[in-house]
RNA sequence: GCUCGUGUGGUGUAGCCAGGUCCAUCAUAGUGGGUUUUCAUCCCGCCGACCCGGGUUCGAAUCCCGGCACGAGCACCA
């Protein structure tokens, strides 16, 4: 048997099976009740690199076909699109919202009646839940195919309540998993009661396919040819694999993932996040701690780390749990070339500066690495200055870039200069000139908590959304010109 | 219960399909040190793993069988 010349370490994702560059097309496909959370940022990341590797296409597509048990969100369908785009840094090539699709689906139930591979079936679930259980067939498996063609006109003309009756798929009763006997592919929907957010759908339809029919259906009308997605689908792929055969068509490759949990967060639910927002528990989608996309970025997470920390995972089945500190390895270094360098003094102390020869500016790098960002100046004039409550304890210090100080007095301190060449070996601490800084707000997310400093910052021309660095705390992302919100995890006091 | 899947250091991950070059990769965390007028960045060192038991084989992380553990599906949710 010949070997392989050399075991070389695979570095990205593994390759695709059966894929030839240029024909390949990848979907992900979301229901839009609500937007995207950090666990959608896999799909998103995953298949979208494929598209990329591949030179191929990728769909986003809207899975909205439950209007009461994951009602969609109307301001969803737009808000996921432009976080599709922040994320994989493009559009998708095409978007499908399942919702307009509805009459290929419609015709594509007739065509298995027709051929007699689905049936309409009036068991109450219970009832049937009995068959699959017991292995037998329930006695509508047997209607003619005319009967059930009858049957499904009834459906459509709104004959029927929900509950009362389901298209099926046949399969086979007596096959070893359970999850695939005569599994349901469309039901009946009020939407009467539980309209379809989208006012051009609304109460339009009362049929309505189920995941593994939509998206069986969508997926070869769309020329789909690699799935990737969760474990939990595995027997999705099974069920639609039946469904493919009965249409003669070839089921997409397909690959999983397991799950993941985040030992902070623990799941990131939707529908969890959505009740809780509901009830007032946090403010909006946005808010810091959750973990959504929008939560994320808020707080200065880029897509370039959300994008690396995905990638690292990879597409293994092993079911995981991952601190948060991986994402923030990755965020910082990222982030820390570009962040400029700011002053922010949390329990600020007013010192008075004495001495000889005080400068009348002192200039300190936008960043300590480079150069080209250029130089912060600070005027001496008033000669009054903030430092951190906790280093005025010290008594000694050495103000960065500046002079070597021993304070005097209190509540407001008299620093006296003691040498501008470092003399010795006390603590370096940061600081600011009362005219270069303003009151300004530091929030941070702790616990499912925020939590709130006041002090000085550091006057600034920053943009909102820019990245900075708050020296000796950490990364915060400029909310206002006066307030921020750190980037990873809170202040360890 | 039935069905399916997964088990590599604290956390992830490579290697497994095509057994030897694996006293097991890389990252992250932890820890020690270095650079640095930030408790940042950067650099170096250390730490630490093949779920268990059989079998096949000259040789097993890799193949086979059996356990065990964990997860998911068995919805008229996605």
């Amino acid at each position: 048997m010949e070997k392989r010349e050399v075991k070389e370490r695979r570095t990205g994702l593994p390759d695709l099976k059966n894929a030839e560059k240029g024909k390949v097309v990848l979907r992900f496909a979301p229901n839009p009740n609500g937007p995207l959370s950090f666990g959608h940022a896999r799909g998103l990341v995953i298949n979208s690199t494929y598209r990329e590797m591949y030179d191929g296409e990728f769909i986003l597509r809207f899975d909205d076909t439950d209007t009461k048990v994951k009602p969609p969100m109307l301001d969803a369908y737009e808000r996921i699109q432009k976080e599709t785009a922040w994320l994989t840094g493009r559009k998708p090539d095409r978007v499908i919202i399942a919702s307009d699709r509805m009459e290929a689906y419609y015709e594509h139930a007739e065509l298995m009646l027709q051929n007699d591979h689905g049936y309409v079936c009036q068991c109450s679930a219970e009832v049937f839940k009995e068959h699959r259980i017991a292995k037998t067939n329930c006695p509508c498996r047997d209607q003619k195919t005319s009967e059930n063609l009858n049957l499904w006109s009834m459906m459509l003309q709104r004959q029927f309540k929900p509950g009362d009756v389901v298209v099926r798929v046949k399969t086979d009763m007596t096959l070893k998993n359970p999850a695939l006997r005569d599994w349901p592919a469309l039901r009946l929907q009020d939407t009467e009661s539980h309209p379809h957010p989208r006012p051009e759908v609304g109460s339009k339809y009362v049929v309505w396919p189920l995941l593994d029919f939509q998206s069986a259906v969508e997926d070869h009308l769309q020329g789909v040819t690699h799935i990737i997605r969760g474990k939990d689908l595995m027997d999705s792929t099974r069920k639609q694999t039946l469904l493919y055969e009965h249409f003669g068509w070839d089921y997409p490759e397909t690959m999983y993932w397991g799950r993941v949990k985040v030992h902070e967060w623990g799941g990131f639910s939707t529908s969890k996040m959505r009740n809780d927002i509901e009830s007032g528990r946090y403010p909006g989608w946005g808010d810091p701690r959750l973990p959504t996309l929008e939560g994320l970025s808020g707080r200065g997470i880029s897509n370039t780390a959300l994008r690396a920390f995905w990638l690292e995972l990879g597409i293994t089945q092993k079911d995981i749990s991952v601190p948060l500190s991986t994402l923030y390895a990755h965020n910082t270094k990222v982030v820390d070339a570009e962040a400029p360098r700011l002053s922010f003094i949390r329990h600020p102390v007013l010192c008075k500066v004495e001495g000889d020869e005080i400068p009348n500016s002192i200039s300190t790098p936008v960043h300590p690495n480079d150069e080209s960002m250029g130089m912060r100046t600070w005027e001496m004039i008033g000669r009054e200055i903030y430092i951190e409550n906790e280093d005025a304890q010290k008594g000694s210090l050495r103000l960065k870039e500046f002079a070597d100080i021993t304070l005097k007095g209190a509540p407001s301190p008299v620093a006296n200069i003691d040498s501008y060449e470092r003399s010795d070996k006390r603590p370096i601490v940061h600081w600011i000139t009362k005219e270069n800084s303003l009151e300004g707000t530091l929030l941070s997310t702790s616990n499912d908590e925020i939590q709130t400093v006041q002090g000085r910052i550091e006057k600034h021309n920053f943009a909102p959304g820019t990245i900075v660095q708050l020296e000796r705390i950490g990364y915060a992302c400029i909310k206002e010109n006066d307030s921020f919100i750190l980037c990873h995890e809170s202040f360890d006091e």
